[in-house]
DNA sequence: ATAGTAATAGTAATCATTACTATTAAGGAT
DNA sequence: ATCCTTAATAGTAATGATTACTATTACTAT
C-alpha cells in the first residue's frame, strides 16, 4: 500500500535507467512481504500481474534494485540468493534447518568499523550481521 | 609445520571415516595459508603432491571437514565459497573489489546472542560478522 | 506521433558444485 | 602379513542457479 515508486523513479532516472512496469511490481512486490525471497519465488509472485514476464528479467531488475540501493541481496549457505526490500541497516537470523531467515530486532553496532578501519589500511563500507540456529518451527518439530 | 593430524584422525575415527593421504594432505594445505582459498586454489595447491587428484575429491573432503567442524565454509557474494581452516572464532573483512578475504583483528562479541534467543524463540548456536569495503590494495590502484 | 534505443521474453550457455560408477586402498579380522 | 569388506577416490556426467544472447517490444525525448 505505501508504495512509493517516485524513490525508484527518482533512482533510474538518475542513472538513465527506464520506468517499466516489470520494475515497478517487482520492487513493490519485494516491499510488501516480510518474508526474503529467493529471485524464483519473486518470479511467482509477479506472475499473476505479468503473466508471460520471464525468469531472466527479475534478475536483472533484481540486479539493477541493488545496483541502486533499493534492495539487500542476502547471500548465505544455500544455493541460491534471497533478497530484501528492505535497505535500512538491520541484522539477520538464518535457519539451519528450513533455511528461512528472519530480520533481528536488535540495534545495529555503529562503532564496529572506525575500530578496524584505521590500523588495516581497508576501507571499509559497511558490515553484515548473520546469526545462525534453529527458528522456533523447527525447535518445535525436532520434540 | 605444526600439523597436528591427531586432532583430525581422533575426530574422523569416531565418525567412522577413513584417514586418507588425501584428506591429511588438504587439511594441511589449508592450515598452511593465510589467504581463504576456493576449492580451485586448494586444488591446485595440493596437485602437486598428489598430482591426479580429482576437483570431486577435494569438495567431498571440505564438506567432511566442515561437518567435524575442522573447518570453516565462508560464503559471500560471489559465485563460488572458501574454506578457512581457522576454526577459531573470529571476523572477515571482503573486498568489494578484487574479492579478497581478511581476517579481523577484533574481539568476538560474546554478548550479542543471548540477547535475541530469548524473546524470538530462535535457538543461537552463533553468528557470522563481516565487513565490507576496499582493501589496501585496491584503495591503492584507484589513485 | 515518431525515432532511437534500452528492456523484455524466450531460450541457450555458463560454471560452481554434486552425483554417479568402476576402481583403488583403508583398516579390521584372520 | 594377507585377505576381505567397504569406504574413498578418479574420472566424468549431471544439476541447477544465474548470466548471456537475440529478435521483438515498449519507454521516452524530440
Amino acid at each position: 500500500m505505501s508504495t512509493n515508486n517516485d524513490e525508484l523513479i527518482t533512482a533510474f532516472k538518475a542513472k538513465g535507467y527506464r520506468i517499466t512496469k516489470q520494475r515497478l511490481i517487482i520492487l513493490n512486490a519485494l516491499r510488501n512481504t516480510a518474508t526474503h525471497p529467493t529471485a524464483e519465488e519473486i518470479y511467482n509472485m509477479v506472475k499473476p500481474q505479468i503473466p508471460n514476464i520471464s525468469l531472466g528479467t527479475v534478475y536483472r531488475t533484481l540486479g539493477a534494485l541493488e545496483e541502486l540501493g533499493l534492495l539487500q541481496k542476502l547471500v548465505y549457505g544455500g544455493s541460491f540468493s534471497r533478497y530484501d526490500g528492505n535497505v535500512n541497516a538491520h541484522y539477520h537470523a538464518v535457519c539451519l534447518d528450513c533455511g528461512k531467515v528472519l530480520d533481528v530486532d536488535e540495534p545495529v553496532l555503529s562503532n564496529l568499523e572506525e575500530r578496524f578501519s584505521s590500523e588495516t589500511g581497508f576501507t571499509i563500507v559497511g558490515h553484515k550481521l548473520e546469526f545462525h540456529g534453529y527458528c522456533k518451527d523447527c525447535c518445535k518439530r525436532k520434540n
